[in-house]
DNA sequence: TAGATTGTTAATCGATTAACAATC
DNA sequence: TAGATTGTTAATCGATTAACAATC
């Protein structure tokens, strides 16, 4: 039953949305839907849906669709959501703040259980449960919780040497939102740059050669 | 010379990391750099870059290469950054907040001309230079500025009445940080849903897939 | 049983890579 | 001129779509 081999990231990116909506029927009560439904509210086609599903296997009946319940509880499983993973958040400012909120009340496959930061200023404030500490007890508390993943709200100039910090003391997954790739650089860590100006790049292009606007 | 028709979504995502990594190389002084190169630093074929870069003009000299500051400057202009459309930002939490001090540090494309809020907690704050207004004041405003884009920064439940008001307004463009998507609701419309949980949870499925950690 | 809808294979489409001629 | 590297076409690879047999 667990084909999954060679699942490619186009298919993995897609799981999270499914999830969502899956999730979002759920609430609302519906037991029951096909992937020709769900392909309309997506905007997929219901022959991708039902390709991407059956990369993890056979979770519909047939002549009948998907259980709505069932199926997202599957793509949880999948994503691996009940996990909790332990995650450290490093820098406190808006957007960490922001993060940090954001984790809590939507917590799917993660536990915040540190906050970190080098100004005083932010030092021993609470954001969300949570007392912001002092970054120079980085190495004690990551010693004694082994965090799995670390999130980086920092400026560009405090990433590198952060990354390297954070990777001896045994992470090896990062959530980075520095505007710093810290891609491929070590071989065996698994990171996620959000660019936030890059959504906002293509946003500009769309807009700029939009053929709605461009009177030309 | 502007071939640029039917460019493919998949180069489009590209333009803003070329843009971003010339940008740092010509911070560094670097004046000339090739295909090959770059291909290194950005873990792409030279074969892509080359293909990519030629959807909009042959921008190298053959048997040189490309040059740093003409090229940087090229893709911004692709991108439409010195547009500086004006935008307005709605929801001044957390993610408001750091969003707006993004855009403003950053200034790529965009301006942003006014922030809104409805809790009276936060109206009349200033934030990076601008102060909050009160929600009811968004018609007024809109129909003075006329901005182009907006940001939303609001909880779920607003967006799609949000959202709707925003549209009536004129505006065509949605940067849209809610945990609800409002695509092809308008087809006139051009939008960014950014999902930061989709992102998370995408790292939580890499994590629990890892052949480098999984034993079995 | 008839109708519906999946699971899965085959066909198509598009994007990436390779190759090389053009040319600086 | 020789060397390097682009611009561009052709080949390959992968992802999406279409089709249909399996089956609830």
């Amino acid at each position: 039953m667990p084909k999954r081999e060679n699942i490619s990231m186009s298919v993995i990116r897609r799981l999270p949305r499914y999830y969502r909506f899956l999730k979002l029927l759920r609430e609302k009560g519906v037991t029951r839907i096909s992937s020709t439904e769900l392909s309309a509210k997506l905007g997929l086609t219901a022959s991708q849906i039902r390709q991407d599903l059956n990369c993890f296997g056979g979770f519909g009946q047939q002549g009948y669709g998907y259980m709505v319940d069932q199926l997202c509880t599957e793509i949880g499983n999948i994503l691996g959501l009940s996990h909790a993973y332990k995650a450290v958040l490093i820098g406190a400012g808006n957007l960490g703040q922001a993060i940090a909120s954001h984790l809590s009340f939507e917590t799917e496959g993660f536990t915040l259980v540190g906050i970190f930061d080098n100004a005083d200023a932010k030092i021993g404030r609470t954001i969300n449960g949570l007392t912001v500490r002092n970054i120079d007890t980085l190495e004690r508390f990551c010693n004694l919780e082994k965090p799995t993943m670390a999130v980086l709200c920092v400026p560009r100039s405090a990433v590198e040497s952060l990354s390297d910090r954070l990777y001896a003391l045994g992470i090896r997954c990062f959530w980075n939102f520095s505007h710093y790739d810290i891609n491929m650089k070590y071989g065996d860590a698994i990171v996620e740059n959000v660019h936030l100006n890059d959504s906002l790049m293509t946003l500009c292009y769309r807009i700029t050669n939009d053929p709605m606007r461009t009177t030309k």
